[in-house]
RNA sequence: GGAGAGGUGGCCGAGUCGGCCGAAGGCAGCCGCCUGCUAAGCGGUUACAGGGUUAAAAGCUCUGUCCCGGGUUCGAAUCCCGGCCUCUCCGCCA
């Protein structure tokens, strides 16, 4: 969410900033609705102070014994303006935050300029794509030989799922725990275990609510209470944990990572990606979060991509890097890169980590804030997230990657202990 | 699932028949004083949000906030209704 005071005091800027993105349209109506609210308050709390005075001299009065009925009748008339004033209020207030939660945020001045992916710009690559003395399979055809089920999960669930059997559900695990040592060992992360389903308001302090509705999985509670949403990141748990509070600006930045599947509809997409597990309603995840102040927020974005990077540079599976432009960065984000894996099936690099930086722009939305270390109003954190990386397109990469001629998948180096030494899956 | 108790400031904890309660007292913190050091002692101070004033900030001032949302009332931490959460006992359970 951004500052409405900030679109108030510099309406211009904040309308070039959101040129590319969408929503300057609001700023005019916003303005508006913001100048009804602070003379709304005005009238009513002028009378509320009124009615405070009044009202403690009504009490004096009758302490003494004498008749206030006078007095007493003026206020009621008074209570009913203000309570007229104070409804009105609310509606200006409920519209104007309705506005409010629709504007994205304004990109990072060093953001490049861009309508759509194929704007993003290539950061830097790492290692070379390994030549293959045979045509590479797609993961799918790969995965299929060695227990990579879809069939099956189509018949027990609907499209979009997968069952793994075997050497394949190993992989999935053992890719997981590779993610969370490298990241709690070497990267300074406290893992974190949360729940898969969180409240609605989780969800809206955390962007998904109430914009991107359908893209959750939605639950019901069998007493009729709050619906529960299913998690679609680990990144909406991790990021409300400190949602409402206020932290020592010593104990930033705060970096979080847990493993959990998220669970997305991926409405809008019917034919799209449709072959293997490369976009599914349920997948695996190292989720990567950090709340920092905004000062530090730039320099630990890039640590972070760093930090997700060297999952990949671990598993000898080359990538590049690209910073996405304006129209590809996203609703909250300010600046952010993806990480793009090597597929060799498909012969293209392919998204396997999102890194934002959303700046104050989430912890606003989020409520978190911090307490400055000379003291001071509280101001609030930056919040930061990334993949690190996604399993499910990091089982695809290995398999496409370490493929070999007769159909068997070469075990990565780093990833035989967690795979008691297990040196290559072969087709059952 | 059944029965009961409760949610007050950074923490503990008091709030009488609704007014003088943004809230006693204690602890912790900060500033100063005092004291060979330490401990003790003395004085002051310590929330958040929004509005007004200001070029802006500080300051001043007003409003709201005693879990959340409604209601009663001239006036609600205090009374009433709903919700959320916590605890105790019984039952069930990975």
């Amino acid at each position: 969410m951004l500052d409405v005071r900030l679109i108030r005091e510099q309406p211009d800027a904040v309308r070039r900033g959101l040129a590319t993105k969408g929503g300057a349209d609001l700023i005019p109506e916003l303005l508006e609705l913001d100048a009804d609210r602070r003379r709304l308050v005005r009238e009513s709390e002028n009378l509320k102070a009124l009615r405070n005075k009044a009202s403690e001299a009504i009490g004096q009065a009758k302490r003494r014994g004498e008749d206030a009925g006078a007095e007493q009748a003026r206020m009621r008339e008074v209570g009913e303006r203000i309570k007229t004033l104070d409804i009105e209020l609310k509606s200006v207030d409920e519209r104007l935050e309705a506005l409010a939660l629709q504007l994205p945020n304004l990109p990072h001045p060093s953001v490049p300029e861009g309508k759509s992916e194929d704007d993003n710009v290539e950061v830097r690559r790492w290692s070379e794509p390994r030549t293959f003395g045979f045509p590479p399979k797609p993961h799918e055809e790969v995965g299929a030989a060695l227990g990579l089920d879809v069939e099956r999960a189509a018949r027990i669930a609907k499209a979009r799922f997968a069952v793994l059997w075997g050497g394949m559900a190993r992989l999935e695990r053992a890719l997981a725990q590779l993610m969370l040592d490298l990241h709690t060992r070497e990267h300074g992360y406290t893992e974190v275990w949360v729940p898969h389903l969180v409240n609605g308001e989780t969800m809206l302090k955390t962007g998904q609510l109430p914009k991107f509705e359908e893209h959750l999985f939605k639950t019901v509670e069998a007493d009729e209470g709050r619906p529960l949403y299913l998690i679609p990141t680990a990144e909406v748990a991790l990021t409300a944990l400190h949602a409402g509070e206020v932290l020592p600006e010593v104990s930033l930045p705060r970096r979080y990572t847990a493993f959990t599947p998220c669970y997305r509809r991926e409405a809008g997409t019917y034919g799209k990606d449709m072959k293997g597990i490369y976009r599914q309603h349920q997948f695996d995840k190292v989720e990567l979060v950090k709340l920092a102040t905004p000062a530090q927020a730039y320099a630990e974005l890039e640590s972070m991509v760093a930090n997700a990077e060297a999952v990949l540079q671990r598993l000898q599976i080359p990538y590049r890097v690209v910073e996405r432009c304006i129209g590809d960065l996203g609703f909250s984000a300010a600046k952010g890169y993806d990480i793009e894996v090597w597929l060799p099936g498909q012969g293209r690099y392919r998204e396997i980590s999102s890194c934002s930086n959303y700046d104050a722009f989430g912890g606003r939305r989020a409520e978190i804030r911090f307490r400055p270390d000379g003291g001071g109003r509280p101001e609030y954190c930056a919040t930061l997230n990334g993949s690190g990386l996604a399993v499910g397109r990091t089982v695809m990469a290995v398999i496409e990657n370490y493929q070999e001629a007769d159909g068997s998948v070469t075990i990565p180096q780093a990833l035989r202990p967690y795979m008691d030494g297990l040196m290559r899956l072969t087709p059952r």
